[in-house]
DNA sequence: GACACTATAACGCGGCGTGAGCGTCC
DNA sequence: AGGACGCTCACGCCGCGTTATAGTGT
């Protein structure tokens, strides 16, 4: 049984985070001292945690995550969150060749100037 | 002189969104009404949201968009925000090949297997 | 008794959306 | 006088981070 502090070093999770997620029920400790509250983990906490950070880290929402965690066939969400990515990076390309355009100053109303020509 | 209503249909722009921009000071009303406290709006400010909306597009916060608007110079934030767009872009793509290995089957301790493994 | 560790509670973030409960215009 | 329009609070979102304040372990 390990208390938060050596838990959240072993797992590389702040103890902020250890307490979010016991609050939302993602992640409960093994076992909590009626009298001092005081959060007590074990192994099997480590590996579920495992789990957690490698589905928070392709972006899924708590909700998903739990859901995942909670033994729901999980394809449906990724390929939801695969779609969602999809649309993003297409996004963020766009917002680059933007940006890149407008840096390579072949904009007519280009940013420098844009006072300028307000004050026209 | 457009009351609030009109000026939100014209430039497409909820009204939450112009009490919001006029409360941080990002795009202020051409004249208020002392008395009724009423916003109104000119094609003076049809002009600097249509700028707003070209810079909020590419991701810039508001902060970034109140300075270039103020007439900082953009360049150095459109470079920031590039970089940013990039390691995003970058992030994005990793995590859609995550997803897509999952998907195939190939991950070891697969999704929907992920209770069963726990159980052992 | 000192000092590290733990606890809860409450607020902050960004960019608005979503009501609630009023006054104003025509 | 009724309905469309406007106003100002104030809370919600998401995933925690950040104090503030107080109890616990050694």
């Amino acid at each position: 049984m390990y208390r938060i502090g050596d838990f959240s070093k072993m797992s590389k999770t702040t103890i902020k985070t250890l307490r979010y997620y016991d609050e939302i029920g993602l992640l409960k400790p093994e076992y909590v001292d009626n009298f001092t509250g005081y959060r007590f983990y074990t192994t099997v906490q480590l590996v579920k945690l495992h789990r957690i950070k490698s589905l928070i880290q392709i972006s899924l929402s708590i909700d998903e995550t739990k859901l995942i965690m909670s033994g729901y066939n999980g394809n449906n969400i990724l390929e939801k969150r695969k779609k969602e990515l999809k649309v993003e990076i297409e996004r963020g390309t766009e917002q680059l060749s933007r940006i890149e355009f407008i840096l390579s100053g072949q904009e007519e109303e280009n940013f420098m100037n844009y006072q300028t020509i307000i004050k026209e």
